[in-house]
DNA sequence: TACGTAACGGTTGAC
DNA sequence: GTGTCAACCGTTACG
């Protein structure tokens, strides 16, 4: 049987999985470094990884406060919660007459909706006629006629909860939440596509899962379909082996961001959060992804605040240095004089 | 040369 | 169990 390879190399020599997110160590590095004052282009060429997904990652960074990608999967959550249907079936009840985009209009008027997960009026259409319509007609399972009603055609978990306003910008980028709300990511890292894996620094990403405590580890490590082999084994995107090792304890100049910006933050069990189950009553503001319950994301996030960037920075004399420290300790490469 | 971004092909997870 | 859909991903190429 032949095993897929998942792995591609990118122009730069890095290797990357297509469709799939950066480990967050590479996401968290990126930021770390362009925090230190090294130009997206060094950065690109150091970790190997496109100036685009450079521009892209520092750009969300900017705009969120959070390195982790963004919630990849699922399905938008529902509005058409089992409250706003029985708001629509009084409404109608009250006023047999109303049309759909009355009774839209009510929702927002009512708050029952927000002008974010209100339904369209071709689905109050469809709850009238698919839901409601009947509803004049006898042997309705209203309540209050002693009937037990049927079960919900919507299963439904509270998804009520969810708040656009607070999660999602007018762009539909989520965006941070309250911090240390509703970070707890329940959903364990669901996908054995995980970068770290494929690009085989596992060790890199996760450390405790050395250990494999939780049996997480072995779910990862059976993961029988990628084909480490075909990547180095010594250096992972220009990051040699023994310098991830290092990495992991981080060893770093405590004049630099490292000293609160731990290297490798995010767990896979971590970054999982932000994938898939963030519709619905799973759904987690992507901008608390540094603020879930893992201190370490928490410490990571507190990093961000430019107030902090601007006080942290070190004194100009020391910027060179500490870029050319920085990046050394990414690469055993010496960095080129061109990067300053 | 550096950078921003659209296009592209890919993955993911809810429905 | 499978297909669809809409979110996301990183790379590439272009300006």
């Amino acid at each position: 049987m032949e095993q897929p390879s998942y792995g591609e190399v990118n122009q730069l020599g890095g290797v990357f999985v297509n469709g799939r997110p950066l480990p967050n160590a590479i996401r968290v590095r990126i930021v770390e470094l362009a925090q230190l004052g090294i130009r997206p282009c060094d950065i690109s060429r150091q970790l190997r990884v496109s100036h685009g997904c450079v521009s892209k990652i520092l750009a969300r960074y900017h705009e969120t406060g959070s390195v982790l990608p963004g919630a990849i999967g699922g399905s938008k959550p529902r509005v058409t919660t089992p409250n706003v249907v029985k708001s629509i079936r009084e409404y109608k009840r009250a006023d047999p007459g109303m049309f759909a985009w009355e009774i839209r209009d009510r929702l927002l008027a009512d708050a029952v909706c927000d002008k974010y997960n209100v339904p369209s009026v071709s689905s109050i259409s469809r709850i009238l006629r698919n839901k409601i319509g009947n509803l004049s007609q006898p042997g309705q399972h209203e309540t209050g006629c002693g009937v037990k009603p049927p079960a919900p055609p919507i299963p439904y978990s509270p998804m009520c909860a969810y708040s656009y306003p607070n999660a999602i910008s007018p762009t539909g980028a989520k965006l941070g939440g309250p911090p240390g709300v509703g970070v707890g990511l329940s959903r364990a890292w669901p996908s054995v596509h995980t970068v770290s894996n494929i690009l085989g620094i596992r060790a890199f990403m996760d450390p405790s899962a050395i250990a494999g405590p939780d049996g997480y580890q072995q779910k990862m490590e059976e993961w029988p379909c990628v084909n480490r082999t075909s990547f180095p084994s010594h250096a992972v995107n220009g990051i040699d082996r023994s310098h991830i090792d290092n990495d992991i304890k981080y060893n770093q100049s405590p004049s630099s961001l490292s000293g609160y910006m731990p290297p490798c933050p995010y767990s896979s069990p971590s970054q999982c959060g932000v994938y898939g189950g963030n519709y619905g009553h799973h759904w987690q503001p992507q901008g608390t992804g540094l603020a879930h319950n893992d201190s370490h994301l928490h410490t990571a996030m507190n990093f961000k605040s430019p107030s902090d960037v601007a006080d942290r920075k070190p004194p100009s004399h020391l910027i060179k240095q500490q870029q050319h420290e920085a990046l050394s300790s990414v690469h055993s490469l010496a960095l080129p004089t061109s990067a300053s």
